[in-house]
DNA sequence: ATTTCTGCAAACGATTTGCACAGGG
DNA sequence: CCCTGTGCAAATCGTTTGCAGAAAT
């Protein structure tokens, strides 16, 4: 976890006036210590591994908090799937595709996609807050090969 | 509901050997007889007025199958809000914008951002199934005004 | 001392499922 | 008749919450 974040984060709570705790540390840590998509259960586990004493509960208790400093995204990727994604602090503006076969999920950004959505809701008469694309994909390279070996690999392709 | 639509499920469910029943043929009729969105307890709603004995139970196991017979679509707006869309049989590439402050979900569609979604999944190896853009947005006339005249009107913008 | 945090376990809410019966082919 | 479809109620599963005690300021 670099240097960066954690001061962001401090300086976040401190602003909130909310508590430096054990537990929230070690979610804190679990949480930037990784560039891989994960699942709230997943960081109860991380953080678990880091401090025991981390709950289930303050885990839920503590996600919001970390998504509302803005350092990171909740990406919803439907069926009740909810992931949450520690990169954004790198990349602002990246989408995903997800692989329908391996469940992969890839993430991408594009520029001119961007600015496409901005135009699209300047025109309907609205601000743009939140903007997420998701493409939902099957790999040409099992159709072609029979095998994927794409694997969790992420690829970021620039515009 | 368009005569059409009934035909083309009607098809749907001879070619999957489902057979017709009378709570299908109420939740059908229901399903497309809006162009609203609609969650599964609401199309329950619809369901029941036209036929006092649909259950709950049929209608959540009737949905996947309109969503499968590509007439019906389900969106997922995150939060655990599941949506489904009839206007899809119109608008088959349509994209949404959520608003934050009424929650109105206005449709709009642009081939651009089509095409661009297309190029993207082929450059990183993937054929796209599944394409979806969620543009969650402030109103603008809200803030400028003070009020929102919008509420619920659908906008269908073409680039 | 005051207030926020925490773990626990129970509550929740949308969706799914097992069952025995009803009804379509 | 056979097999699919149905309603009911119980089960699921991720997430939220009330509570009493623990810890931070």
């Amino acid at each position: 976890m670099e240097q960066a974040v954690r001061n962001q984060i401090r300086e976040f709570l401190a602003s909130k006036g909310l508590r430096k705790t054990t537990q929230r540390d070690a979610i804190i840590e679990a949480a930037f210590s990784t560039d891989r998509h994960y699942t709230a259960d997943e960081l109860l586990d991380m953080s678990h591994r880091i401090e025991p004493t981390v709950s289930r509960a303050t885990v839920y208790r503590t996600l919001p908090i970390l998504v509302d400093s803005g350092l990171l995204r909740e990406l919803d990727l439907g069926q009740g799937r909810k992931v949450y994604d520690p990169n954004f602090v790198d990349h602002p503006h990246h989408n995903h595709l997800i692989c329908l076969d391996c469940k992969t999920i890839l993430e991408f950004e594009d520029l001119n996609m961007e600015l496409l959505e901005n135009c699209m809701a300047r025109r309907m008469g609205f601000t743009p807050a939140n903007k997420q694309v998701r493409i939902e994909a099957r790999c040409d390279e099992l159709r072609l090969n029979g095998v994927c070996r794409k694997g969790g690999r992420e690829v970021t392709a620039a515009a």
